[in-house]
DNA sequence: AGCTAGGGTTCGGAATCCGAACCCAAGGGG
DNA sequence: CCCCTTGGGTTCGGATTCCGAACCCTAGCT
């Protein structure tokens, strides 16, 4: 495996890589899993200064990622709700969850389990091959750089 | 779905996302799986600055994700590798990638392939049950807090 | 009329980031 | 033997970002 330098701009890791590696966002999206929705919901569970948390939820809206709703509660109010983009990170969070779950499992256990809703079972990650369904490491996979 | 609040000291997401939210952490990662090794590989390869490079590639080894080792070139040099907790990393790339590639496609289409090294078929990345191997999404999913 | 709750905006100081310059050890060339 | 180059860093000051606290605005409730 030679050292492979390519354009970030073009790079399908990069992108997001530059989106969800900043401060916060991976920890929004996760509580936008768990079921918040609302601007004080998020402030209260993440401990996040309000300000931050207006801009973060504003690039996740312009990203597509997150859609800004009207809702009537007492009065209108609004919402904060995964888009279909945003539900397909899911994958994401549940990788870095499996990961954590292995490498970095507080003595005490996990805070949360999760479990496939209609038969029970605990949920897996997997990186196979789409022709031959082998499950796959970084050492069977071969990087064409392209142009 | 309601909200619910966790303990982020506990939380199997949050404590990965506290790491690999930091800038430059997943290019770094991406670099490494891209097989770069050397300080200065890293520093090309991204246009990183050097402190900061220094500092990401000091708290990835402290956390047992690369790890520094001297050899000989035509005297001794050293590089940055993937121990075994980096490379059980992938499947978090691979998320990350193929949401990319989906979502964020630049019009030029991705700068590098992937493709399994035996087979030549595509790479693509399932959450499923652990017991009846459905494919899952957030929906199919209950989450139970403990504690 | 005044109080409260949700959802923000606006500060100024504190923590990060960054580029450029500097440091150091070991070959290599002259 | 002296100077130059290369890999791998460290140091420094200025430019960004982050953050907590305080403030704002709108509707309903009492």
């Amino acid at each position: 495996m030679a050292h492979v330098k390519v354009a970030d701009e073009l790079c399908t890791v990069s992108l997001p890589a530059a989106l969800l590696g900043e401060r916060w966002t991976l920890l929004l999206l996760r509580q936008a899993f768990l079921g918040t929705r609302r601007f004080e919901d998020f402030q209260s569970a993440m401990d996040i200064s309000r300000s931050v948390l207006t801009e973060r939820l504003g690039t996740l809206v312009e990203e597509g990622i997150l859609r800004r709703e009207a809702y009537k509660d007492v009065r209108t109010r609004y919402e904060y709700r995964l888009t279909e983009k945003g539900l397909d990170l899911y994958p994401v969070l549940m990788a870095l969850r499996k990961w954590g779950d292995r490498w970095m499992a507080p003595a005490e256990g996990p805070s949360f389990d999760l479990h496939h809703r209609s038969c029970g079972g605990g949920i897996g990650v997997h990186v196979a091959c789409d022709e031959c369904s082998a499950e796959l490491t970084a050492r069977d996979v071969r990087v064409t750089p392209l142009r």
